[in-house]
This record gives structure tokens, C-alpha cells and sequence, in this order.
DNA sequence: CTGAAAGCGCTTACAG
DNA sequence: CTGAAAGCGCTTACAG
């Protein structure tokens, strides 16, 4: 008579053991590696597995093995467009492979309590760690992981005896910059965002194309995650008839920075002209459609996987830590020139 | 001597009691409940810890007790603005009560393929469950989770013997058409997002609203995520000069619809009122600033932790499930009025 | 190829 | 209040 299996414990090995009239660590065998067990019980462990609709309690193997198949995401403010993104392309490959996220929030508090925060999703085991290290948070974080699991960083300076995929910001944010100038502007603006001002930075790279263009480089100019703060800032620079390019942090900034404008009347691109950062998805909507570095956030966040997948393959077979898991991945991204940039007016 | 502890096997209970001269048990009721070891015990087990480092396996605790102090949290695509800010709550809350979140993405892929999703999810013992229900794919998916399981609905049609927060989507569509309506339109075009019409949907308030006040309702426009296919449907019905009013499913598609009407000459709101749902951060910058519905994802988010926890306090209290697990919880949006709307040109 | 035994790090009755 | 024993569901040597 038909049960409905779902409602009651889960088979175990054990039931399968005996249904299939084999040992229980047979069973194992067949689950692990089937070419190691004779043709005859494979078929028998077979149908019991199907009979019972047997799952391997993953837990029990995670407490034998020291390991889970998840995979530790550290990030701070997930819901800000680079770090989604990043996460997203994460899960669709782990999914893939088998592997469930386990996602822990970086908040900018202070240091103890971020340091019991991934204290406590390490001790769950994960298989490996992802940190999206896109800010100063999530760089300072990088001091309390396990150093002996397979980690891959995304973004933030260059760390020594870790594999990282650069985003290769800094050349970003040179490019713009050598853009806007190229275009005849006598200088530009920055409005940068929260966080990282490493040497690998896009402010980093707005600094040095102003020098190496022997051009001024006004003071940047903070603003935060909120696109208001960029409008604020946006009405502030408009009121400076000098100001005629802005390189925005990133996209959300530079939106509100043309809002600001256009409030103390300034048009864009005819007065001032204005670049952003990521290629956010509202971006190419915006009236005037924004000129901006496109960011591949999802793809990095695939790549991080795919590395950190060897990395695990090499814990498994036994190789441990080899000298490929402090490579260097480069992902950079690519000037899109759309309507918010122009020639300025002689 | 001082040993680089952090590079060596954690301490485990065994280690503790052996130093603290105590049984096993008797750590493990130290941790679990203190007031039942004596007073002299608990501090030589305090010593013991303290001086080991020793933190619990948590899974070799979840091996035995069948459950881990984890939340799943199911969900679609979760870069979109709703999902990413609901799932920032639910983090934000699941951290201060020492629980940690274990994401697995719903794709529109075949039923059986979500369903292996889910179930590999499930079976890594979740404490519970947060189902974002913020379209069909969701709501397809709540035939696949496990029923006696602690378990939280964010929005979707509502089901039985479930507690499910209702962001009263429904209301909210009703009232912006109305809204519309009262300024004089003689009617509204909806221009809907992906998935759920169901009854409890945008649309259906959308639709509600135009038949309590007797206007025909347009067939509605179907969009998809991308702001893009709002800019494309924004320009069709920028071409037609009876259009007057227009309330878009979500922000973005609001946005590219704005920018469609402005590609092909339209004004708004001089010659069309526009209005967005969910309140974006770029909603009140754009230009001109969005007239929306404000919708509270990250409090719905804090919400459904806080409502899963009242169920895993009755499983871990033995009380099993109790007539609590049932409730909807309400967390109604709000009308903002901005820039967009305004009356008709007679 | 296969099974009996031991063990992973905990918790839970059960005596005392 | 406390400890010896058993058990959670697996995997890993070890014999044969």
C-alpha cells in the first residue's frame, strides 16, 4: 500500500542497506564510487535507493567528511547592483554544480562583530568562500577568514597568496576620465563612492588620467549609496560655471548628479557633461541615456565559482593548496558612450 | 607555548571535558542549558572553553538533532529591487538571532527541475522556510517545499494553512488607478510586469479600480524586467493620442516608458501621467521624480524572519505546529504622489 | 569486491 | 547534578 513517503523520516542508508540485503558500507561505495561495487548489488542498491526515493543526508556526510557542498558568500549591502549581480552569477553556477549559497551580510560595524559573523559561517564548513570586496568593509574582513579554504576575492587591491578577479576599475576609471578630457574638457570632476579608495579604485584611475593629462584634478567629492546624495551634489557642482564633466562613481550617482543639474537649470550633455560607472540596467533608459563603464558583475561572479571549483577539486583529490590559487583574473570592462557626454560649448 | 591555533582541528567537545575534568554530557548541557550543571562545573567548563577556543560543531549538533540554526530562503530572480531588498531583511534579522541564510534562486525552468532545487535545499535541514511568492514561478514552487516545515509567504495569491505577509499588492494598484482617475483621466493603461495576475495582483487592482469607476480598461501591455521593454511600449503608446494615463507595473518599466513617451515627442506629465509601484531609489530622481507605491520590501523581509522564528520556537519547543501557523500578515504600500501625474490638458 | 568495526562531534534518555 | 551508553547517518581504513 502506498504511503505518502514525504510525510515520514527519510529513508537512510541503512534502509537501503537492508532492503538491497547488502552492508551499509556498501551502499556508501555505490553512492560514492558505483565502479567499485560488483554489477549484480549495484542494481539491487539501485532499486532500493529508488524504492525508498533515497537521499544521502547531506549533514552526515558534511560531519565525516569536515566539509559541506555550500559555498560561503561574504558581501556587504547585497542589494546595491554590483554585488546582486555578482551573487546571482555565483548561484547559477554553483546550482550547477551541486552547490548551495550561504550568504553572510557584512555590516560596517565594527571589527569583532564582523569577525564573529564569518567565525560563524565558517564553522558550518563551507566547501569555499567568495568575498565580494568591493568596499573597505569587506577589505578589512579579508583579515578573519581561513586562510587554508579555497577562497576567491572579486575586486579590492591586489592581496598576495589568494586567486582574485580584478574588474580592473582603476583602468575604468582612467578610461572615462581620458575620454571626457579627449572630448575638450579642461578637467573632470569625481564623485566618488563610498568605500575603496585603494590604488585600484576608479578614483584611482580618474587621478591618473588627470595627471597624466597634466590636468588639475579638482578635490572628489563623497557622496553614498543613495542617488539623492548625488543630486544634492548634482545642483552643488551645476551653481560652478567651470564645472563641465563629471565622472560619477557609479551609474545611480551620476543619475542623480544630472537630475541636480538640471535643477539649477544646467543641461547635459550641452552644459555639462556626465559619465557614470557599472552600466546599471536603468542606464541606457535615462533621458539623456547615460555614457558609462560597462561592468560584467554577473560574469565575475561566474568566474569566481569556476575558480573556486578547482580550488575544491584540488582539497578532494587530495592535492591541497596548489601554487594556481593565488592567480590573477582579469575581467575588465569597456566604455559605452551614450548621450550624457558631449563636446563641451567653446 | 602559543600555537598558531587558528591553522590547527578546533577543539571539540571531547577536548573541553577532558580538560575540565567533566563527562561529555555534561559540556553539552553546559552549552545547552547551564542551570542544570553545578555552579563549580560550569566554571571550570568556562575555563575549558575559553581557553581551547572551542566553539560548537554546529554539525555534528544538527546531525542529531535534525535541524540547523539556517533559513532557506526561495526565490527568483534575486537582483530584481523587491527580492534583493526583502532578502537584505531577512538577513539583517536572521544575524541578530544567530541564523544564517541558505539561498537557492527558482529559475522559470521546468517543474521537476525546481523542485530537485528545492528539494537539495530541504535537505540540508533548514530551520525554515521564506518563500518570496512574487510571481508564478514562486508560486509554482510552494507545491514543492515541505509543508510541516516552519514556513513564511511574502505576497502571492494567499494560501491555506500558511502565515503569509501580504503586501496588499492588490490595494495598491487600486489606488494609483484611482488615484489617476480622480485627476480626471478617462482612463488608465497598465503596462504589466512578468508573472502573478492573480487576484491579489497589481493588475487586478488596476482592473478593480477602472470597473468600480465605470471606465473601460485598455487591455493591459505585458513588459518584462528589462526597463528597455518599457522604453519600446512607452514609444507604441506615446503614438496613440488618446492615451492619456499610464500606470506601469514597477519603477523601471515606469522609467522606460517615461523615455518612450519623450522619444516620440510626448511630455510628462504636460501630455501623459505615468505612474510607477514599489518605490525605487532612482524613483524620486528621475525626471521628472515618479508618482509610485511605496512598498516596505525590507520590513517585509524583517517581518518574515521574525514570524518564522515564533514557528521554530514552537518546533523547538515542542509544541509542533500550532494554530498560529496560519496568519496573514498585512504590510500595506502607500501612494507618493510626485512629478509624473497630474491632470489632463483639457 | 565486501562486511565488521570504528569514528566524525554532538545530544538524549537512563541510572544513580 | 552527573556519567556511561547509545545513537544520529554517514565514511574510512582494515581484513578477508
Amino acid at each position: 500500500m502506498a504511503r505518502t513517503v514525504d510525510h515520514n523520516k527519510p529513508a537512510s542508508i541503512k534502509d537501503v542497506a537492508v532492503l538491497a540485503q547488502v552492508s551499509v558500507p556498501t551502499v556508501s561505495r555505490y553512492l560514492n564510487s558505483p565502479e567499485r561495487v560488483s554489477r549484480e548489488k549495484r542494481d539491487r542498491i539501485a532499486k532500493a535507493v529508488k524504492l525508498l526515493r533515497y537521499r544521502p543526508n547531506p549533514i552526515a556526510r558534511a560531519l565525516v567528511k569536515e566539509r559541506t557542498k555550500t559555498i560561503a558568500v561574504l558581501s556587504t549591502n547585497t542589494t546595491l547592483f554590483g554585488q546582486s549581480q555578482t551573487i546571482f552569477g555565483i548561484e547559477e553556477r554553483a546550482q550547477k554544480a551541486g552547490y548551495t549559497l550561504n550568504i553572510g551580510v557584512l555590516s560596517p560595524e565594527a571589527g569583532e562583530q564582523s569577525r564573529q559573523r564569518i567565525q560563524s559561517i565558517l564553522d558550518q564548513n563551507p566547501a569555499g568562500i567568495v568575498l565580494l570586496d568591493y568596499d573597505q568593509v569587506s577589505d578589512d574582513a579579508f583579515a578573519y577568514v581561513n586562510k587554508d579554504l579555497p577562497i576567491i576575492l572579486i575586486a579590492g587591491n591586489r592581496k598576495s597568496d589568494v586567486t582574485q578577479i580584478s574588474m580592473q576599475e582603476r583602468d575604468g576609471g582612467y578610461a572615462v576620465t581620458s575620454y571626457l578630457l579627449g572630448l575638450g574638457h579642461k578637467t573632470v570632476y569625481h564623485v566618488s563612492i563610498p568605500g575603496g579608495a585603494g590604488g585600484y579604485s576608479r578614483l584611482a584611475g580618474w587621478r591618473s588620467a588627470c595627471e597624466d593629462a597634466g590636468v588639475p584634478a579638482p578635490a572628489p567629492i563623497k557622496a553614498d549609496w543613495d542617488p539623492e546624495s548625488g543630486k544634492r551634489i548634482g545642483s552643488a557642482l551645476g551653481r560652478k560655471p567651470e564645472v563641465t564633466a563629471i565622472f560619477a562613481g557609479n551609474d545611480e550617482i551620476g543619475m542623480g548628479i544630472i537630475r541636480g543639474l538640471n535643477d539649477v537649470g544646467r543641461r547635459v550633455p550641452e552644459d555639462v557633461s556626465v559619465a557614470g560607472f557599472d552600466d546599471h540596467p536603468i542606464a541606457k533608459i535615462w533621458n539623456p541615456s547615460l555614457t558609462t563603464i560597462h561592468q560584467d558583475f554577473f560574469k565575475a561572479g561566474e568566474k569566481a565559482f569556476d575558480l573556486l571549483k578547482t580550488e575544491i577539486d584540488d582539497v578532494d583529490q587530495g592535492r591541497g593548496r596548489t601554487d594556481d590559487w593565488n592567480r590573477l583574473v582579469e575581467l575588465p570592462g569597456h566604455l559605452i558612450e551614450r548621450e550624457s557626454t558631449g563636446v563641451p560649448r567653446s
